[in-house]
DNA sequence: TATGAATGAGAGTTCATTCAT
DNA sequence: AATGAATGAACTCTCATTCAT
């Protein structure tokens, strides 16, 4: 019976703490970092402005815990439909796919990561950078070094590959209009990273 | 002789324009828009606080002015290299050269540049996007449309291609660390990207 | 038990309203609107600079919200005193009795009506002629209306002998020295406004 | 010839002192005199910043030659007008209508006037109140002891008075709309203290 | 004498954070 | 745990005044 009732205060709190989550991606997205302003955030997930140092010690603490949240979401969210392809080119196109997608349906959040990579603060880019070592890493072996290993890819350094489609994917899905719609799409920009990486005799060698 | 001392004078008011611009371009790199303290970049150009007003009515007007003065030198100088070769596939690998270039060289340049394009003031970005305009330009009609007139790149979309290349362009050359260092190196990116864009059957052709 | 202790925190609320409302009134009285000074305010009231803005949005709502109370207040005053008067001539004297009392007693309140009302601010002056039509409309009916009525008063125009009435009141309540004596007294004016308003054939008739 | 440059320079210098008040009384009369800008009022004068600095030593020492000039002008201007009648009565009229024409035709200059009257600045108070003897005196002797000398006026004292006459008009000319326009009419006022000055039993003996 | 760039004190306002309830 | 009043540092911007030209 206790039991019962700590588990669901537990639950209320992690609830709670949800909700001012989301409330701070809005709110930083936004805004930025230094333009957001706390009392916004607790008002807009329907608590007093006292509220959110309960759950974060700082307004600092608070953008870090988002960058740990976000970062794995959007590493679940890509994963999950990457790992669907076996082939590496279609891993690639998966991937930016998802990703596109991502930034579609997660404008948010994305906008935090975006603020984040190309934003002024050193801290919070090298927490962003910690926190996305999972997907570079992702990125590296399971596309790029699986494409090379395959035959498929070029020989070329998967990190280095790993961090220009990053970029690239970064970079154009960030660049989206007010609606939400990127402006390049994934198909696009699918095909010319996949012309960049696949061996150019590899048709040659179907013709034979 | 009045005239001289009127002349004279007018040169230290550009000046002072200038001093004010990159004591503004250093500060704002460094904290971005909110971060920045009209304060301290008064004192860092070497003037009391008011001075700044004298020059630019507004601290939001002070960054519009430096968006302007950013986007021009950076057109100048990436233009500049990029003409010196007639070869569309050399041209690209200068503008990549180019671009990593001016990141290293005018490092705080380049970081305001970025910190508006992804950052999220809309009023900058969408100005930021304005003033580049003619950079899309250059890069849409006199290397990738080029390329294709000569047969030497694919038949893709100049405009979008454009954007594509821009993006890489801007994302590899912000990711650098402290140092002004990129992590990419121009040389790279320019392969991958011929890679993509070259036409395929070139090197057929060539052997038949 | 919870609702005393909420009762009693609304009445501290009221509390420092008033204690900011009071220290407001003597500095606006004081220095004048543009001349006062938010942190002198609060700091007179007891509180820190940012306190104000917990209540009041901003230095104009500040001095909105003080006009809304200083007329409340003023009315109240004058009108009490007036009431208690049934001869229309009994009823003016006590109007300019009541209104040298309110000057002398509510010194800087009285500072604050004047200085609006013959101040440069225009949204001021007309907040304080809405804010003082209840008593304007007092004047008109209740004590010049009501003696013509009982043929005391000369046929004149109520409205304009009110506003004649009103500006000669607060010209001569607005003649203070520096303790707030007032240079003309009451009943001198109240002499000088009878004879204008007495119907001149009275005495002649009781002649008769 | 060096006679008549040095009288030519001169009189420049006096223009230009013209055109700065006249300026100032603008500026003063719209804005107040916290509110007012010394840069609005060169530029407005025709002049940039620094040479107001030349003609008044300060801000305050700049309102104070206002007065000056302002009472000046003035009392001419009224005492132009009562001066061509005779009769008391017809005096007291000619000076409402000629206190009336002035706060019209002088807008700025009345504005001025009554901001410092009525206004917080305790210095500026005082500096009216000795600015304003002359016209108080001309009230209270060549109006109000002229009339009762003649035996038209009650045998009232002249200073309290002059000082109410002077009140009347300031109160009742400084109620002015948008346009200038008064609201109370200088008939009306001087009706109504006619009336109240006025020997009762004159027209009494004038029946018999 | 006229100029206007430079100055810097001082203003109103915002807001992360604290803490008593 | 939740509240929101209080705090005061820090910010942008204004403007009277100075002074070299």
């Amino acid at each position: 019976m206790a039991r019962h009732k700590k588990a669901e205060r537990e639950k209320v709190l992690i609830e709670t703490r949800q909700l001012l989550l989301q409330a701070a991606t809005e709110e930083f997205a936004r805004e930025g970092y230094v333009g957001a302003n706390i009392n916004r955030i607790s008002k807009a997930a329907g608590f007093a402005k006292g509220t959110i140092y309960n759950y974060f010690p700082s307004k600092r603490a608070l953008m870090l815990a988002l960058i740990d949240e976000v970062a794995k979401a959007h590493l679940d969210f890509i994963v999950a439909q990457v790992r669907q392809e076996k082939d590496p080119d279609r891993r690639l196109e998966r991937f930016f796919e998802a990703g596109f997608a991502f930034v579609s349906n997660y404008f948010a959040q994305a906008r935090v990561m975006i603020n984040n990579i190309y934003g002024p603060d050193v801290e919070f880019k090298q927490y962003m950078y910690q926190a996305y070592q999972p997907m570079f890493q992702f990125v590296s072996r399971d596309i790029v070094a699986a494409g090379i290993a395959r035959g498929v890819f070029r020989r070329v350094d998967p990190d280095a590959t790993a961090m220009l489609l990053m970029t690239i994917y970064l970079g154009s899905g960030s660049q989206v209009d007010e609606d939400g719609r990127t402006w390049l799409d994934p198909r696009q920009v699918a095909v010319f990273t996949l012309s960049a990486l696949r061996r150019e005799d590899q048709t040659l060698e179907k013709r034979e």
